[in-house]
DNA sequence: CTGAAAGCGCTTACAG
DNA sequence: CTGAAAGCGCTTACAG
């Protein structure tokens, strides 16, 4: 029952472990006779090399790690599970394993990364949500190490990453509105320190001087990627004098927060102020109304992560990985015309 | 720069690699002051034993693996993050890592836990959504290999499983439909080959026949965990003669897509038909309108699914590791007094 | 109480 | 073309 171990099978050929060795990891000084007699043996036994012994002769894992985002709203992470599922296929094809790296802080984050890579546990990295000035890529790059990140950052010029352009969708979404009337446009950002953060908003603020509407910065909010944050973000815009008609959101979760903002003050989303929010998360069909989103593309990301690193691990050069995807409409129903004469922003007033 | 290697750490202390490593590993033969004369070494060398060189010597591996939930819908398995960062808390603690194994089939699975545990590459294997018959489950405990269950399945007397009571959940979810008047309860299951969607079921007859309602098979559907399937089971159930009142499912996705059936027939969930789910995800919040479910506990279960493991691994017995908790119910909105003469089931044949 | 040696299961220069 | 040997960085009986 035990393992059949590399001296085992080469016992059974009268052969030395490294000659056996040898044929099995394609050496071309093995004769094309002894190479087929020591592969077919070898898919008989059924051997397989211990993983553990050959990282420990050769320094390289068959492995890589991903960063786990940093706990926060579980809504906001839904992009996760699907991830790792296809980051997992794409190292699967080729045996290699996967492995979460999970810490409360980024300094923990790197402190493990630095423990992975020295120890060559790992042979690769995947990171998501890089900060603008992201340490752990600063690491991973002081180091000489494999890695790629979903998302980009300040000097995402020298590594390699796969990016959804959300400055061209927040741009996009604000030419729909455009399109529908709007002129009092409001956003509900994020944290700043997230790349994505300040790409969308720079979307947001350069398609509003392309269609000539004034950049009130009293119509700009920043809050938390949760639809707790985007609910109270929203419920501020509109308290404004005059109000926004439309609303932009960072995430689709605070979208949701803000249909919540909406209703509370009697008014119906769509139709006395529009939103669009930005994931394409398919519980935005459930809203009260479903929710109008910029859809990130349905390609499977976490495969391609995969792809792209195992490339980078051959020796690809990591600016040859650089892909930057579109983000498409999704249009439901609470993107709609701007009212005649605004939203009937006297809501507090009248129920005083 | 080079990473200290015990090599470096005995030389510095003239000491034999043997020596400073029972003393790192807290071999009681070794003087305390020499133990101690090692330990400031090693902290103040930072040294850090390489996993890679101690699992080949030991046999032993500090890491575990996750069993993803295999590929479907991303709402239902929205648990996933969660649990994925409590688990890796739990481990980070004691300085394990944590493997995902992902597979398209059960048979896959297996596989790669075979790979996986022969080559000594983990200590230990955590396991959701078991099925009722669960080849993994076989495979670990022929193989006496430390692993926790997240939920239950035949045969769960014998292992360590950490569970959410849902026969209970359910029956009592009936019992509060039971209370406000309703007499024809629906019910949309899951496929029964997952243990829980047995329970659930379980729950739901027991408690029919203990508030002596009629269990009407025809009132019973089984459809997949996703809000496309739990809509058509529900736009299905809707359309018997008599109609149910109201709907219990078996996953809040599912009771997502309940909520749309209803509000295509032109009824109001809640008032005409009331929904209860279960999961408790925050997405319910944002239904039209708001879900009531089953919630299940807020407690870590990823966090307490790895001290459960460690501490099998610790060799602790299975049996004394097998907790039950309890779903409470989150009134929203979907919860609603039967209506006085049934729902108004006319609506197909109004519109004809 | 400590050291010397063997071993975990591989890979890979180095000879021949 | 193949074998013998050293080495990856640890741990752990076995002596003394």
């Amino acid at each position: 029952m035990a393992r059949t171990s590399l001296k085992m099978l080469a016992d059974h050929l009268h052969l030395s472990q490294g000659t056996v060795s040898r044929a099995l990891n394609g050496y071309t000084d093995i004769s094309a006779a002894t190479r087929l007699r020591v592969r077919d043996a070898a898919r008989d036994m059924g051997y397989a090399p211990n993983p553990t012994a050959r990282r420990l002769a050769t320094g390289i894992a068959e492995a890589v790690a991903y960063v786990m985002p940093q706990r926060g709203d579980s809504m906001s992470e839904s992009f996760v599970t699907p991830l790792l599922q296809g980051l997992g296929e794409a190292l699967a094809g080729r045996g290699w394993d996967l492995l979460i790296v999970q810490a409360a802080t980024v300094p923990e984050e790197v402190a493990a990364l630095r423990r992975l890579t020295a120890t060559r546990q790992i042979g690769g990295v995947v990171l998501s949500r890089p900060r603008k000035s992201d340490a752990r890529i600063d690491f991973l790059r002081g180091a000489g190490f494999p890695f790629v990140v979903h998302g980009r950052s300040e000097g995402c010029a020298a590594y390699a990453w796969y990016d959804v352009d959300s400055r061209a969708a927040f741009a996009e979404a604000v030419g729909r509105l455009a399109a529908l009337g709007h002129r009092r446009i409001g956003f509900v950002g994020a944290p700043l320190h997230f790349t994505f953060a300040q790409d969308r908003r720079d979307g947001y603020r350069a398609a509003l001087a392309a269609h000539g509407l004034d950049a009130d910065p009293g119509l700009e909010a920043v809050a938390a990627l949760d639809d707790t944050a985007g609910e109270a973000a929203a419920a501020a815009l509109l308290s404004r004098d005059p109000a926004p008609t439309a609303l932009l959101c960072a995430t689709d979760p605070q979208a949701l927060g803000a249909l919540a903002a909406i209703r509370a003050r009697g008014m119906v989303p769509g139709r006395d102020v529009s939103v669009i929010g930005y994931d394409g998360l398919s519980i935005g069909r459930h809203a009260n109304p479903p929710l109008s989103t910029m859809a990130q593309p349905q390609a499977d990301s976490g495969r391609r992560l995969g792809e792209m690193l195992l490339a980078l691990v051959d020796g690809g050069a990591p600016t040859d990985y650089q892909e930057l995807h579109r983000a498409e409409f999704l249009r439901r129903d609470t993107d709609g015309p701007a009212p005649e004469s605004g939203p009937p922003n006297n809501h507090r007033e009248k129920n005083r």
